[in-house]
RNA sequence: GGAGAGGUGGCCGAGUCAGGUUGAAGGCGCUUCCCUGCUAAGGAAGUAACGGGGGUAACCUCGUUCGAGGGUUCAAAUCCCUCUCUCUCCGCCA
């Protein structure tokens, strides 16, 4: 949730919410809606006071003035009562604006579109498309099953089989193990959360139409495990010690892909499901900027062990997505597209989510609202398509990583009957 | 899934069955001070969060919060309803 005080004083930040699209009328609007909540408010709670206080003289009288007392204190909650239905009604319609504003982008990250991000930085050569794409090769190789799937799950559903399992695996373990030794924390997440969890990580109300929904019990699949992981220190304060807290979760992740018809429907570059490692910090207000250079590093150097030719993006400010101030993508090399496809992410929400998470950390001056971080650490079955075509030889056989190969036992696997 | 018992401040724990100076006894912990050769023990004081308003500021003031949300009442930690979580027993189960 947005900062109404900064939003009010603070010229830098509002037009950081004008360059992710909030309007002008709709941050004044806003404005107005706030400074008239607080306006009812003060009289609701000098009301409040007067009743409060006439309630206590109640307690004290004696049976003679009681009576009269009562009636007196009586009328004062009807005015109170009246007051309060309108600081209410205020209350909701500055509420329901307030979720409408994005968390400003950051001074830094280039204004502008879809397709105004800049390139940061590019790794590695750029080659041609191999004999097969990733889906083909998928099928050649026995490891996607997308006919079955599709009959029994309908599109974007596949099962993973043979080495590719394996694979799958080795990435897990071998990313976790990286983790841990920069001093992650594990964590395997729940895959179903409340709608609350999802209002305060920030996905709700913006992102509904792509979360999978148990209606019967009121549960929602999460689209990445990063939702379940904000939960894990909703409402605490964090001694600044203790920070950058840093998780690694690892979960399935469920996304509806609407209004996605016909986009990436070639094997398991976007499906309804799958696997992915992702890493989650909680830091002080004032450590936020480095944390996210952090996690990038991070990033690159796990698309740099995997050998992938990739570039980093500093994402345009009307792509950065609700709760993001600044987000980094990188972008690995697709081959068989010949172009740079996003494999993973990172952003710093700042204090947006954390202020509806009421995560705060207790410093010398006070408590302060956190800044939450995250990043991909590895999707799993995208790495797995970057994979098919970057080890994939002439002859077909396919070249683990070195680094995945302690993990899977595997270091060339041949192409099937041969 | 069935039956029961509970959720109170950083922690433990009174108060709930008779609604009113209870933001909440007592204890532990923590902070400061005193005492003290050092430590231990002892003594004194302080010690919630959030929001609004005022002040340059230390701070002052009002409000909200006893799992969450509603309701009754002039007044709710206390009464009523819904939800949620924890614990015990039974059932079921990887």
């Amino acid at each position: 949730m947005i900062d109404l005080r900064r939003l009010r004083d603070d010229a830098a930040y509002r037009q950081g919410a004008i360059n992710k699209g909030a309007s002008s009328d709709a941050i004044d609007e806003l404005l107005t809606l706030d400074s008239s909540r607080r306006e009812i408010q003060l009289a609701v709670e000098e009301l409040r006071a007067r009743s409060n206080a006439a309630s206590k003289e109640i307690g004290k009288a004696g049976p003679a003035e009681r009576e009269a007392k009562i009636a007196a204190a009586g009328e004062i909650k009807a005015d109170l009562q009246a007051r309060e239905a309108e600081l209410s009604g205020a209350s909701e319609r500055a509420d329901a604006a307030a979720l409408e504003i994005p968390n400003p982008a950051a001074e830094s990250s280039p204004v502008g579109g879809e397709d105004d991000y800049v390139v940061i930085e590019t790794v590695g050569e750029t080659t041609d498309a191999p004999p097969m794409d990733h889906a083909e090769y998928g099928e050649f190789m026995g490891w996607v099953e997308s006919e079955k799937a599709a009959q029994n799950m309908g599109s974007r559903f596949a099962y993973l089989k043979g080495e590719a399992v394996l694979l799958e695996f080795a990435l897990v373990q071998w990313t976790m193990a990286k983790l841990v030794a920069k001093g992650f924390t594990p964590v395997v997440t729940p895959v179903l959360v409340r709608e609350e969890m999802m209002l305060d990580a920030g996905f709700f109300p913006t992102d509904r139409n792509q979360v999978y929904e148990l209606a019967e019990d009121d549960l929602f699949l999460i689209g990445t495990s990063e939702v379940a992981l904000a939960g894990l220190h909703r409402g605490d304060r964090l001694d600044a010690e203790a920070l950058p807290a840093r998780y690694a979760g690892f979960s399935s992740c469920f996304r509806r892909e609407a209004g996605t018809y016909g986009k990436d429907t070639r094997g398991i570059f976007r499906v309804h499901q799958f696997d992915k490692v992702e890493m989650f910090s909680w830091c002080g207000p004032d450590g936020s900027w480095e944390e996210l250079e952090f996690l990038r590093d991070v990033e690159q150097e796990i698309l740099g062990d995997l050998g992938f030719p990739y570039r980093v993006i500093d994402v345009a400010t009307g792509d950065l997505g609700a709760p993001a101030a600044k987000k980094y993508d990188c972008e690995v090399w697709l081959p068989s597209e010949g172009r740079y496809r996003e494999l993973t992410s990172t952003s710093n929400y700042t204090d947006y989510s954390a202020r509806r998470l009421k995560t705060r950390v207790k410093g010398e001056g006070g408590t302060d609202l956190v800044h939450t971080l995250n990043g991909t650490a590895c999707a799993i079955g995208r790495t797995l398509v970057f994979m098919m075509e970057h080890c994939q030889q002439p002859d077909g056989s396919f070249v683990v990583p070195e680094v995945l190969r302690p993990y899977c036992g595997l270091d060339v696997i041949a192409p099937p009957g041969s």
